[in-house]
DNA sequence: TGAAATGTTGGGGCG
DNA sequence: ACGCCCCAACATTTC
C-alpha cells in the first residue's frame, strides 16, 4: 500500500459499481489521496430517481454489507447517506477537506442531471470533480451509425460496438483481478457503517417495513458482492472451458432446468464486477477454440438497452412505438399511479375478484397460478430467487401482454420489484421488446405458446416440477385462458392499431 | 430469441 | 406396373 502521507484527501462516490476492482474513477481517486468513500440513497422525492424494488433493496444491502469490509481492510470509510446528493456531496466533500471527488457514470435521467449538477457545484467551489465510464462495455454517445444517429437495431449496433471494444482501448488498460494501487483511507469504522447501512431500512426486517420475510430464497441463491460476482463468472467460465453438457452454452441457454447461464446479471446490474472484464475473461477462452460469441451477445445486448435508454429517456413508461398508444389493453391507466404493484409487501394477487378480470389474471400470473405451468413455474422461480432464466421470461412477458391483454407496464412493475437483476435500461426494453411496441421488437404477432415452449425447451418437465410440484394433481388449477382463443383476440386487436 | 396454416414431396399400402 | 390415397416430414406463407 502506498503511503498517502502530504497528499490532499479525495471523496469517492459509489453507485451502481460497488467494487474496487477494475474501477476506474476508484483508482483515480486513490491515486489522488486518502480515500473517503460514501454511498447516499437517494431521496425519490427530492431527486425524482425511481425508488428501487424489493429485490434490489434485498441485494444493495447484502452487497453494502460486503464493500463496508472490502474497503475497510484498506482503512477506507464507506459513509452511508440517505438524501439528496447535490446537497450532500459538497458538504461531504467539504467537510473531509476532498480537492478530488469522482465517480462512475449513470446514464438515465433524472440521474445525469443530478451528477452534472453536482460536478458544476463541486467546480464552482474549488473542488476538481470527475466522471469516469465502468457500467458498460462502450458509453452510449460512442456507438453510432455512418450518419451519426443512434442504433435502433441490435445487430448493427452489436456489429459497432465489438468493434469499439475490440479496437478501443478496451479491457486491455484494466489488469484483471487488481486492486487500484495505493487505495487507502484515513482510518475505516466499519461498525458505524452497518449501523448507517441499517438505517436506510432496506431489509424486509427492519421494523419500519411491515413485510413479511421473503428473503429466504435469495439469500439461498446469491451472494451479492465482488467477491461473489468474481466466484460466479469462475464457476460459467470453468463450465464453458470444460463443455457444458452435452448442449453448450449457445443451445443449452435455452433450458431453463439445466444451470447453464452465467446468472451474472445482478452483479452487472450493482457493477460488482465490470462488464468489461466479463468481456475480456471470455474472450480469452477463444484461445482453447472455444466459441463465446453468443455470451458476448447477451453482453451486448445489456449495452443496447442502456443505449436505447440513453436516447429514450422515458423507455420505461411510453411505448417506443407510437401506434400502441391506441392498443386496447386490458388495462386502467390509474391503477399503476394508485400503486397495484406494491408487490414484495405481501400483496402478491386478488384471486377474489371476478373471473375475466384483469386484475384477477394480473394477480395470477403475479403468484404463478395461472394454471399454465411454464408460465407459473418462471413466476415462482422469480418470486422464491428474485431470478428467472432468461426464455422463461419470454414466455411469462408473451402471456401477460397477449394472451392476457395486460398492458407491459404492470409487467415491467412486477419484474422491477421481484428482479434483483432489474435496471432501468434492460427492464424497460425488454418489456417493450416482448410486448412488441419497441425499437427491432419482437413482432407482435410473435406469440408463445407456453405448452409448445414447455415441449420444446423443457421435455422432462424437470423445470416445471421443480417449481410447480402439485402440476397434474387435483390442486392445480384450471388455465386462466384459453391460448389458441386469445392469440386469436391478440391478433385482431394488432390488426385494429395497424390501420 | 414463434406458431399455425398452407403447400410440397415422397414413401408405402392397396386395389 | 400404375394410380390413388394417406400421411409424415419438410418448406413456405401468413398472422
Amino acid at each position: 500500500m502506498t503511503q498517502a502521507n502530504g497528499k490532499a484527501p479525495a471523496l469517492f462516490w459509489f453507485r451502481d459499481d460497488l467494487r474496487v476492482r477494475h474501477n476506474e474513477a476508484l483508482a483515480a481517486a486513490a491515486d489522488r489521496g486518502p480515500v473517503t468513500a460514501v454511498y447516499i440513497a437517494e431521496d425519490p422525492v427530492a431527486t425524482g430517481v425511481r425508488p428501487l424494488g424489493g429485490a434490489a433493496r434485498w441485494w444493495l444491502h447484502r452487497s453494502l454489507e460486503r464493500l463496508i469490509e472490502d474497503l475497510a481492510g484498506g482503512g477506507v470509510p464507506l459513509l452511508i447517506r440517505s438524501g439528496d446528493p447535490r446537497r450532500l456531496i459538497p458538504e461531504l466533500a467539504a467537510r473531509n477537506g476532498a480537492s478530488y471527488v469522482s465517480w462512475s457514470r449513470r446514464y438515465h435521467r433524472p440521474q445525469r442531471d443530478i451528477d452534472a449538477e453536482v460536478k458544476e457545484s463541486l467546480r464552482s467551489g474549488g473542488v476538481d470533480a470527475h466522471s469516469f465510464p465502468g457500467h458498460l462495455l462502450a458509453e452510449p454517445w460512442t456507438v453510432a451509425t455512418g450518419q451519426g444517429t443512434p442504433y435502433k437495431v441490435y445487430t448493427p449496433f452489436s456489429r459497432a460496438l465489438r468493434s469499439v471494444v475490440e479496437e478501443g482501448p478496451g479491457p486491455g488498460r484494466l489488469r484483471l483481478e487488481q486492486a487500484p494501487k495505493g487505495l487507502a483511507g484515513p482510518g475505516a469504522d466499519p461498525e458505524s457503517s452497518r449501523a448507517d447501512l441499517a438505517e436506510l431500512a432496506l431489509l424486509p426486517s427492519h421494523p419500519s417495513r411491515r413485510e413479511p420475510d421473503w428473503t429466504g430464497g435469495l439469500e439461498q441463491m446469491w451472494t451479492p458482492g465482488e467477491e461473489g460476482a468474481w466466484h460466479r463468472l469462475g464457476g460459467f467460465l470453468a463450465a464453458l472451458e470444460g463443455g457444458v453438457g452435452k448442449q453448450g452454452y449457445a443451445e443449452g441457454r435455452d433450458y431453463p432446468a439445466l444451470d447453464v447461464t452465467s446468472r451474472l446479471s445482478p452483479h452487472l446490474r450493482f457493477g460488482e464486477i465490470s462488464p468489461l472484464a466479463v468481456w475480456s475473461a471470455a474472450a480469452a477462452l477463444e484461445a482453447d477454440g472455444r466459441d463465446v460469441t453468443v455470451f458476448q451477445n447477451e453482453l451486448m445486448w445489456r449495452d443496447f438497452a442502456w443505449h436505447r435508454l440513453h436516447h429514450r429517456p422515458d423507455l420505461a413508461t411510453a411505448n417506443v412505438r407510437a401506434d400502441f398508444d391506441a392498443f386496447p389493453w386490458a388495462w386502467d391507466p390509474g391503477e399503476l399511479a394508485a400503486g397495484t404493484a406494491g408487490g414484495r409487501d405481501g400483496r402478491r394477487s386478488n384471486r377474489a375478484a371476478a373471473p375475466g378480470d384483469f386484475h384477477a389474471d394480473l394477480g395470477a400470473w403475479r403468484s404463478g397460478v395461472t394454471g399454465i405451468p411454464l408460465v407459473d413455474a418462471g413466476m415462482r422461480e422469480l418470486w422464491a430467487t428474485g431470478h428467472m432464466h432468461n426464455r422463461v421470461r419470454m414466455v411469462v412477458g408473451s402471456l401477460l401482454t397477449k394472451n392476457l391483454g395486460i398492458h407491459w407496464r404492470h409487467g415491467e412493475e412486477w419484474f422491477w420489484d421481484t428482479l434483483v437483476d432489474a435496471d432501468p435500461a434492460s427492464n424497460a426494453f425488454n418489456w417493450q421488446w416482448v410486448a412488441g411496441c419497441g425499437d427491432d421488437a419482437a413482432p407482435y404477432f410473435r406469440i408463445f405458446n407456453p405448452e409448445t415452449q414447455a415441449k420444446r425447451f423443457d421435455p422432462e418437465r424437470t423445470y416445471i416440477s421443480a417449481w410447480v410440484p402439485e402440476f397434474g394433481g387435483p390442486d392445480y388449477p384450471a388455465p386462466v385462458v384459453d391460448l389458441r382463443e386469445s392469440r386469436a383476440m391478440a391478433l385482431a386487436a394488432y390488426e385494429g392499431i395497424r390501420r
